[in-house]
DNA sequence: CTCCTATAGTTAGCATGATAACTATATCCG
DNA sequence: CGGATATAGTTATCATGCTAACTATAGGAG
């Protein structure tokens, strides 16, 4: 994460990148806010979901597996692949997730190897609860990243 | 952090956002885009840390001590601040950064509870070796941010 | 048919974010 | 001056990101 508070000012930027062929100053800043503004974000949809007992990794993973058209579940492969994170993440958050009955496991018919992963009706409402109060922070905070520009 | 490999459609938002009152889908998308632009570059950057045995955190704690204008020093507190983390993170990143003598740490004369940083010359080595990879990530991200908008 | 390579997922360990609870010290008020 | 409150930093614990190494299973080639 990113949460460096005071960005460095143009002028500091230009002191260091004069001697970095190619850098240009704009682009610099540019990416430092990006990352600062993202990373406020994410903590405070962290605090979101923390007073919800959850977390974002979790939601999106409940997400991930609802939102697939035509199929009730995907394979533990897929969800490390929708949420584009490592594999040994997915393994822990399913447990996770299992254990307070928002997901069921099952092993593949298909290949004894894979794990189908599907949604509760727990899981649903879960979903159900936390989604309206996600939309909202995404939205107030573009609403005022606009504002601020 | 936000890696959400395939963000969803504009009408897949609508979907959801049409319950919830006062959400514009715009702002939803831009948000979900912001958190997972800046996730990819984190990602980017702690992959060219750690070729470097680094991360980072610890790069921006240097930095901080650094660049702060006519010291040499700061208290933990204050590095905590303007990193804008826990104390408890940074606590143990300076146990880190001082195992490695890229830091050092001692008790303020002032006031038996803080503790003064200041950076060893290994430490400012460090700060040149990494400083202009790290700016040219920066660069190149943006640039390609820009061009594909 | 057997063996080798590839794949799905797990386990171990590390670093970084957080909160809660703690210790040691400083300061202020009665 | 002493006690109560506040502050600086530490310790413990949990969750999430990663890489490396592992186990079990699948598939393909000879």
């Amino acid at each position: 994460m990113f949460f460096l508070k005071n960005l460095p000012s143009r002028q500091m930027v230009e002191g260091y990148s004069d001697r970095f062929e190619g850098v240009d100053v704009g682009n610099v800043m540019d990416a430092l806010d990006l990352m600062r503004k993202a990373s406020l974000l994410i903590r405070e949809l962290e605090a979101y979901f923390a007073d919800h007992g959850f977390s974002q990794l979790r939601f999106l993973t409940l997400v991930v597996i609802d939102r697939e058209p035509d199929r009730s579940s995907l394979m533990a492969g897929e969800v490390a692949d929708r949420l584009d994170v490592s594999k040994p993440v997915v393994t822990r958050v399913l447990r996770s997730l299992e254990s307070a009955n928002l997901i069921s496991i099952a092993s593949s018919s298909d290949d004894a190897r894979s794990r189908e992963i599907s949604l509760t009706a727990a899981g649903q409402a879960k979903l159900a609860e936390i989604m309206p109060g996600y939309f909202s922070i995404l939205n107030r905070a573009m609403s005022s990243a606009k504002a601020d520009s």
